[in-house]
DNA sequence: AATCTATCGTTTGTTGAACAACCTATCTTC
DNA sequence: GAAGATAGGTTGTTCAACAAACGATAGATT
């Protein structure tokens, strides 16, 4: 109860600047949760969502996977090293391709992403737990809406933001 | 073999399995924009937070403000000495703890904030391009609560969700 | 007052992810 | 079959998160 009580201040003041910060929050605390859920899982939620993707999609190549994630094609070596050797997918030679390997999911894999998707989902309903339930989906629904929009549109890069300097001019006069 | 076809579980299951991945997306995509926006200032995003606490709170010392943004005091540290040398904040010895110092911005980093929030305002509504623009607005704010519900229960282990295995007992039938 | 413990801020070391650079094998084109 | 492109893998760098230890100081106990 003391003098720096937070609630001195207009809320929405604090509210408008932290939209990074609350998806932050938000993320760390789905992240946490879930690494906790998948600890067998090799590499936690980045196997997930790697399993995720190639146990419901077709998904042609390595490279295909890793476009379709947005992540990098040397992080997809070592996690699908671990996910074959957990045996929950398998590297097959592309018989066209003998450069390429077509990564399936063994039976075990999809058991293991079944179960491991029901614990996802109730994780998840945790983590919006300061939401009235309604409003989760609709939460869950934009932010994948929206994700879909930046991963549609790949250069993160927009021209029309320009980029001078921040910071005030110098005051030199001092 | 139509058996894989993602189809085969409802669509929404899908969508509900890459609530994280979305998450991830956007907040990735709130980043590189915000990082490249805010060049200029000392640790980009992370300065603009702690900046940004800085002016709009009375923050009493620096293990508040990490408090409040919820990141390690060992962060601050730094991030404080370089927007300090940039001038934007001052350290200054709290007369009633010697051992505590009290942040607080300089009239040059009321500035740079005004205008590095007016930039990230900016970029939020590209990072959210997706979504027709009322819903945006309900995005944020749904991330606020959400963010600041999950902060008012720190401690992030739920001892209601049950640990086990996700694998699938291991069959040695085959 | 002397001492013991807790706290503030700093420093250091470890870990893990992101990313770039490079390598090998294979495909495609000429 | 040589040149360049592409799939996948390996290595090394960078950076943020986090834990642990440290010096200084405050507050409590004796």
């Amino acid at each position: 109860m003391s003098a720096s009580d937070p609630c001195e201040l207009p809320a929405d003041r604090k509210r408008g600047s932290n939209f990074g910060w609350s998806l932050g929050m938000v993320l760390r605390n789905w992240h946490e949760r879930v690494e906790e859920l998948l600890k067998d899982l090799p590499h936690g939620s980045r196997g997930y969502h790697i399993l995720a993707v190639v146990v419901h999609e077709e998904v042609p190549t390595q490279a295909a996977l890793a476009a379709r994630l947005a992540i990098d094609r040397s992080v997809l070596t070592y996690v699908i090293d671990d996910l074959a050797n957990a045996g929950l997918i398998e590297r097959r030679p592309d018989p066209q391709d003998r450069r390429a390997r077509r990564v399936v999911a063994t039976e075990r894999g999809r058991q293991t992403l079944a179960e491991a998707e029901r614990r996802v989902a109730h994780a998840e309903d945790h983590v919006l737990g300061g939401l009235p339930e309604e409003q989760r989906e609709v939460f869950r629904d934009l932010a994948a809406r929206a994700a879909e929009a930046i991963h549609a549109a790949a250069p993160a890069t927009d021209p029309c933001v320009a980029v001078r300097s921040v910071l005030p001019p110098t005051d030199q006069s001092g």
